[in-house]
DNA sequence: GATGAATGAGTATTCATTCAT
DNA sequence: CATGAATGAATACTCATTCAT
């Protein structure tokens, strides 16, 4: 699976063929076949791929601190800083299994699924952040998919200008409105 | 390109050939490839054209209304309501060439002049606001870029969950906390 | 027709398209299909452009000397030294011509036509000089050939190595040669 | 590639398509790109074919005789008489290939080396003729180069005319000419 | 005298997949 | 467990040519 992220990467979705990946991966195009019955299987599987790196990224970084406080700060900074955007260097790969998941119900599902542990991570995260009174607003779930949609837009909007100083300011106010609008 | 986009929506980027778009023309296949000279500029052409028509709606939209207040309100309701998401049934269509502006150096250069120019209204709307003093925030920049995201963010979701309900009820306290987050 | 045997210069006989040569010319590719009726027909009259101009130049040649013994020297100068080669920067149009010749019977009537020509010139410097005794072989004819085959091996064998300073000492030791066989 | 040349033979190489090719051969096209990856390699392979063909023929004829008056003899008899016209019914795919040369470096290549190997394999002879005497012109490689212009001279003069007849003539007052130049 | 729309056959090449070994 | 031969459909694109204007 690696190495179909990684031909989809370097040449794009639409050129990474079975032949192409076989070469990288230094077997036969058959044996690919082979495994995975069909090349939709392949791709399915590296939505799979794709998409757990993401949860054992969020998982990782939400266990990490114990301190409420602190992990609040913590998950904005994650959420809508620059870590987040070194992960996502897997952005074009990213958007190609996005779009596949616009006409492929099982890939739309992988991708439901996937943020659906991601929004229950960030209630759990919101919850304890209402029981330390660290928020005004009330709805945990609410507060998940407000910071999930801005780390969304965020990312979506980059990817159009690609200018890593304009994303460091916009990061840095908006960290701040996210705040502020969670607290006031 | 009308043609292209029909394609393109009903069988998927991947399968809109130049064959197919000329059937559905009813031309014969290399009367296309005469004018467009190669299918790179096809596409090009209709990234512009779907651009075009965003750009088209939102001018249309922020034109209708003149006094100040109805304007901030129908702006957040065109920005974050469903009427948007109606324009957004482009939404496969958009995401495929979303996905090719993250490879192809003239479709982002296409995508950037249309999102400077979305990001420009809204910054004169934004300082129409600040005028009135319907708004707190005074970065009129920091305030179109924000409705933008929050925007792409919604859409992007919505284009994982894709439920008319959840959409509606999240449109609903969406439009609220962002108003409040301008306002207070 | 210069401008087809330009796009066959540059582009090589086999992207040389009805379309190129009109673009070359500034005209619709339909006005030289009108005039020509078929390619085939533009190409016969190129083979008959590239020919024709062959003959100018030998013609030309034999024309500028009346003494008989410097036309000998000179003669051999003609066919045997570098003066040719200049013509000879032909090379890729000619021999693709050549190759259509052995396809194409009119192309090749085209052929027999221009080396009849050629070889009837030499005839008669040869029984010139036959007449003024500058000479031992008594065949116009055998002459003629000879000197047309020695012209052309020569210029088959630089198409091969295509090296200056070879065929320049390669013309000089031919050439005495040549001399040697005709006169002793 | 003995299906390629046969379909250039028959065809003319600007019809001998891959898919002609692969039918003549009774497999599928894919297949043949399959394997040679490109055209042009399948060219380059036609043209090794074919070159190898011709230094498989002069080595078979020149390893024939050992007595060296008779290798003289039957050199020239092979170099300027009709065994050599023989293998030349090669002609019209021979110049199809020599034309290629013109603009295709590898190809070149591939010419210049076989007749290097040409020019090689006659020097050796020039050198015994020198050695036993029967020849008067001292330097093997213009003996050897004076034959080979000799004959592509003489090939591709028939090439134009097509005359049996006219060519055994030909060939035999050429031989006795090039006997009294080498050595007298 | 010239243009431009349109065609249809043909080009090399890519691709996922099958099957026998 | 893996290879390699083979296929057939699809791809973008080229080209000479026709025809109406």
């Amino acid at each position: 699976m690696v190495h179909f992220y990684q031909v989809v990467k370097e040449e794009g979705f639409e050129h990474a063929s079975v032949a192409k990946i076989a070469e990288k991966m230094g077997v036969n195009p058959s044996l690919l076949i082979h495994y995975f019955k069909t090349k939709e299987e392949m791709v399915v599987d590296l939505v799979d791929f794709l998409l757990e790196r993401y949860e054992e990224v969020y998982e990782e970084k939400f266990n990490q601190i114990t301190d409420p406080k602190e992990r609040f700060n913590l998950s904005i900074q994650f959420i809508l800083g620059e870590d987040w955007m070194q992960v996502s260097d897997h952005h074009t790969v990213f958007y190609a299994c996005y779009y596949l998941a616009s006409r492929h119900d099982r890939i739309r599902d992988r991708f439901k699924q996937m943020y659906g542990h991601y929004r229950e991570r960030l209630e759990r995260e919101a919850s304890q952040w209402i029981a330390h009174g660290l928020v005004t607003m009330k709805n945990p779930t609410q507060i998940a998919e407000y910071l999930i949609l801005l780390n969304e837009g965020l990312t979506y909007y980059e990817g159009v200008f690609q200018s890593a100083e304009a994303f460091k300011n916009r990061s840095k106010w908006l960290k701040e409105w996210a705040i502020k609008t969670l607290t006031t």
